[in-house]
DNA sequence: AGGACGATTAACT
DNA sequence: GTTAATCGTCCTC
């Protein structure tokens, strides 16, 4: 499995995001090993976006963001969920992609352990915070780089450009800066996590 | 020091 | 469609 160039990274957040579909994430968190390949994704822009972690500045919780490309995320959020971004742009700029969905492609015995209750293989990542507990990230893989091959989880695949079949709509679960159709999905995938009920919501389906 | 709220999920009506 | 769970973070006083 090829590792992507940290240069391909060191991009906006709006650039990276819809390349990051049908990138391959691989965890070998606590001995076991899983792998998905990713479906959907969000870009949160740092400084210019009032939706994103980094928008009011560095703190403990967001300083990963601010580092260089490549590294991974994660924060805590609604008192018990963790999730997972992949860090982009230029280093001492915030940009990040929120990691929405997935399907897993290996480990899938572990997947399922992790996620004991879900019934459907599609529903085990799909949502962020279950596409997290499934790989096993919380504090501790919080910074880790995705590029290093010693890395207990790692950015293995990244397509060359665009796939087709994106597609992109409003952010979900955010209350400002609703407006910007920064969520960029794989359509009529089944680990989607919530598919809008129209095709793609106005004018934002970069085609087919 | 106190309090509102969150890049969510599962369970319920 | 609605809501409880649950606590770290950040803003305000």
């Amino acid at each position: 499995m090829p590792t992507p160039p940290r240069g391909d990274l060191a991009v906006p957040a709006l650039l990276l995001a819809p390349r990051l579909l049908g990138a391959v994430l691989t965890s070998d968190v606590g001995a076991h090993s899983v792998s998905v390949r990713l479906t959907e994704v969000e870009a949160y822009e740092g400084a210019l976006d009032p939706a994103s972690h980094a928008y009011r500045g560095m703190s403990a919780r967001n300083a990963v963001m601010f580092g260089p490309a490549g590294h991974l995320y994660c924060y805590f959020t609604y008192g018990m969920h963790w999730c997972a971004n992949v860090v982009c742009g230029v280093d001492g700029v915030a940009s990040a992609v929120l990691l929405r969905a997935a399907e897993v492609i290996a480990g899938l015995d572990t997947a399922r352990a992790r996620r004991p209750k879900t019934r459907k293989d599609t529903d085990l990542a799909q949502g962020p915070a279950r596409l997290a507990t499934c790989l096993g990230l919380d504090r501790a893989t919080n910074g880790v780089d995705l590029l290093d091959p010693a890395s207990p989880v790692r950015l293995e695949d990244l397509p060359s450009r665009r796939p087709q079949g994106t597609r992109s709509g409003p952010r979900i679960g955010i209350s400002r800066a609703v407006e910007h159709p920064w969520r960029f999905w794989l359509a009529d995938n089944p680990t989607v996590s919530r598919t809008p009920r129209s095709p793609s919501p106005r004018g934002t389906d970069p085609g087919r």
